[in-house]
RNA sequence: GGCGUGGUAGCUCAGCUGGUUAGAGCGCAGCAUUCAUAAUGCUGAGGUCGACGGUUCAAGCCCGUCUCACGCUACCA
């Protein structure tokens, strides 16, 4: 197996349409944060690396809709981006941009030595141009009429009325949104890449671990869920997949290259080569290479992403490097599940989110208790839960009353019988350890000797990103002191036996260093005030961990006899119920924000007029026979009394509407649509429905009394 | 629909390659204690380990069927 000498860490691009919730944290960047701590505290050579991903389409529909340059949108979230992680304490070496010019240079270089290499697959596709804004068109940038509903504005990949995802040569009267011209069907080439030839390497990298026999990394240390993604993937056969796209917004595809105009990188090429050039970045304002971090064998490159991209992290991104060669392939890809919220999933479009940067202002100075909130429960192995009752608990059960006031009782009691120096002893008086066990001679270096075994046993956890874990033995840590102080009740022995005292208050001391240092990862802002409690220096992250444990292991003290500590002061307070209640109002409220009122109308579509309306045949209809199409979650395939004729029409509402609840209900039939076959059933027309702001959709019913077949105009 | 991952005490979660009475933290009850932010310590009550069937001397852990949650994917005129 290769040695190991420098770590990479990524933490996913956040994508730069929207506001970070903690959900984020809790998916990648905290535990990347954590990691990255960890490893600079056993004096590894790390750089953690991440930006924001600024292109694609999403980008430019924002801009489009708040009338903005898509400029505009990606430096407003890049500017809250770099706020947030900043005063949440994530702590990147660098955090990039994927609009910065040298990743445009990069990623162009990357997709150029493909390229030339023969590693994409030419394809050509019928798509539709632009004459006049002289550029082919995405999906969602041609409008017309929604062949389904006949919605005038639907777009080319989706109708927004009926919900249809459509393509675009579907649409009636495609109409560019950019220039409003009519488009035309053009031969457009995209490059592909072809996943299919990887296969093979592919299978014996995630499962083995191994390319051409060599050791790469150990799928054992791979979370199940991860390998269980990539397997299925694998079992399923990969298909060539497009890196290029017609689209305004983004990295051209490097002109030289013929039929590249107005052509971009898919933004999944873009992002991940984001964090090559945010290394190069870094490397060039920090005197490194950067190709050390990238191209050595002797690096490791860890992703921490959500679940939702281990695909691309561990295939995709994976085969791109390999078919480009001279780039190591990831070590792992410690992905995380995701984080529920007061037993609903996180939703950005409902807003049932709690936003990072609205907690900073709520709730100003405790970016540790989030953070200890978030790490103790964090999704490692599957979906966890956060709620707010939670997180009060957290602070106020755990670390206000068992961390923080194992320390300020320490504290105190210090400045108490010693004016704040560190007490020498008598190293044969014994006391009483933390299971109550006997005292030995020599007891206080056997302490020591324990508080390293529990120091190692967090080492390792942290090296298998059980970071749960490793919270957990430094808040055992924490608890053995309270029960040394308890058994050995410091308070009624210094009226007794002074000299019996002080190898106690010399123990708990060199505990506090322990926390302090280890926790340093999770708690940064307040491992440092405990440095600064104690009159240590500051944490540097360079190497202490390693430091305290040969000390601790040799039976040496960390915190040196007669240094002088500082005064009491509380390092967590309680957080009350009302301040509670109001967060859990105020996401509460969100719910009702988000009702259909407060949500926006989509936008009103282009003008019609009267003749293409009347091109419709709108009936009215009943529902007689309903029932589920086999093999898809969203059709229901309905028999349609028109009075004149039943007809059969398939309609994607199955997620809305059981069989039941459909059959009886009169709805309004487009009964002149193009009939069209759907998972091997005719559909003869189509039944129009409204959806509300919430997503929620609703027959347009005829009134009471209305007879079938009567037309609708 | 296909594939993947998960469903363990009131709550949030651990349980390695199957092995004696299934664990932790919080909450709850009782006792002890006061140095400390009404903090701490000890003890205890709580589980038919999603359901059913199977393999095995032995299953939370293996196999099958079902169910629920989440992710990827297909479908969505």
């Amino acid at each position: 197996m290769r040695e190991i000498n420098r770590y990479l860490v990524t933490a996913a691009l956040p994508y730069a349409n929207g506001p970070l919730h903690i959900g984020h944290l809790a998916g990648a960047y905290l535990s990347a944060d954590i990691y990255s701590r960890y490893l600079r505290l056993t004096g590894q050579d790390v750089a953690f690396i991440c930006g924001s991903d600024e292109h694609g389409a999403a980008i430019t529909i924002k801009a489009l809709q708040e009338n903005k340059e898509p400029q505009e949108i990606v430096d407003t979230y890049h500017a809250l981006f770099q706020d947030t992680f900043q005063k949440m304490g994530i702590s990147f070496d660098k955090y990039h941009r994927t609009s910065a010019e040298l990743h445009h240079q990069t990623s162009q270089d990357f997709f150029r030595e493909l390229h030339k290499r023969g590693e994409f697959i030419e394809k050509e596709s019928e798509q539709y141009y632009d004459p006049i804004a002289k550029q082919f068109l995405a999906d969602r940038y041609i409008k017309g009429t929604c062949p389904k509903c006949s919605h005038d504005s639907a777009y080319g990949d989706q109708c927004e009325k009926c919900g249809s995802a459509l393509s675009p040569t579907e649409l009636i009267n495609p109409e560019s949104t950019l220039s409003e011209g009519k488009p035309e069907l053009r031969t457009t080439t995209h490059w592909f890449l072809p996943l299919d030839k990887y296969e093979g390497w592919l299978n014996e990298w995630i499962n083995k671990g191994t390319v051409d026999g060599e050791q790469l990394h150990f799928p054992e240390e791979w979370k199940n869920h991860v390998l269980g993604q990539c397997r299925s993937w694998l079992d399923n056969g990969l298909h060539p997949r497009a890196m290029t796209r017609d689209l305004s917004w983004g990295v051209d595809v490097p002109q030289e290259i013929p039929g590249a105009e107005g052509k971009k990188l898919y933004v999944w090429l873009d992002a991940p080569i984001g964090y090559i050039s945010a290394t190069k970045e870094w490397a060039a304002e920090n005197d490194k290479n950067w190709e050390d971090y990238w191209k050595s064998e002797d690096s490791a490159l860890i992703h921490f992403i959500g679940k939702d991209n281990i695909v691309f992290h561990c295939l995709i991104f994976p085969s791109i490097l390999k078919a480009h060669e001279g780039y190591v392939l990831p070590y792992n890809v410690p992905a995380n599940q995701f984080m529920n919220l007061e037993g609903d999933k996180i939703s950005t479009s409902r807003n049932w989110a709690i936003w990072v940067h609205e907690y900073l202002e709520d709730m100003p100075d405790k970016q540790d208790e989030l953070r200890y909130a978030l790490a103790k429960n964090m999704p490692e192995l599957k979906d966890s839960e956060f709620t707010w009752k939670g997180f009060q608990d957290a602070n106020n059960n755990e670390l206000v009353n068992n961390l923080a006031n194992f320390i300020n009782r320490v504290v105190v009691l210090t400045n108490k019988y010693y004016d704040g120096a560190v007490p020498d002893f008598d190293e044969d008086t014994s006391f009483i350890g933390p299971e109550g066990e006997e005292s030995l001679p020599a007891f206080h270096d056997s302490e020591l000797v324990r508080l390293n075994d529990n120091l190692l046993d967090y080492r390792q956890q942290m090296c298998k990103f059980d970071f749960r874990g490793g919270l957990k033995t430094l808040m055992l840590i924490s608890s053995q002191g309270n029960q040394i102080l308890q058994a050995n009740e410091p308070w009624k022995l210094i009226k007794e036996d002074e000299e019996a005292v002080k190898p106690i208050m010399n123990l708990m001391l060199q505990y506090l260093k322990v926390l302090a240092v280890g926790m340093r990862p999770f708690l940064p802002f307040s491992a440092d005030k405990m440095m600064t409690l104690l009159n240590l220096p500051a944490i540097t992250e360079e190497g202490e961990l390693n430091a305290i444990g040969e000390s601790l292991c040799e039976g040496e003290l960390i915190v040196p006899v007669a240094h002088k500590i500082g005064t009491p002061s509380h390092l967590f307070s309680r957080i009350d119920d009302e301040v509670i209640k109001a967060q859990v109002e105020k996401l509460e409220a969100t719910k009702v924000a988000s009702t259909p009122s407060a949500t926006p109308a989509a936008p009103l579509k282009s003008t019609v007029q009267f003749d293409d309306f009347m091109k419709m045949d709108l009936r009215a209809a009943t529902i007689i026979e309903a029932k589920k199409v086999k093999k898809a979650d969203k059709l229901l395939e309905l028999t349609l009394d028109v009075g004149f004729e039943k007809r059969t029409v398939v309609s994607g509402i199955a997620q809305h509407f059981s069989p039941e609840e459909a059959l009886g209900q009169q709805v309004t039939l487009l009964a002149n649509l193009a009939p069209r076959k759907i998972r091997g059933v005719e559909s003869q027309g189509m039944i129009l429905m409204a959806e509300n702001g919430d997503g929620s959709l609703k027959f347009i019913q005829p009134t009471e009394g209305t007879e079938n077949g009567s037309s609708i105009s």
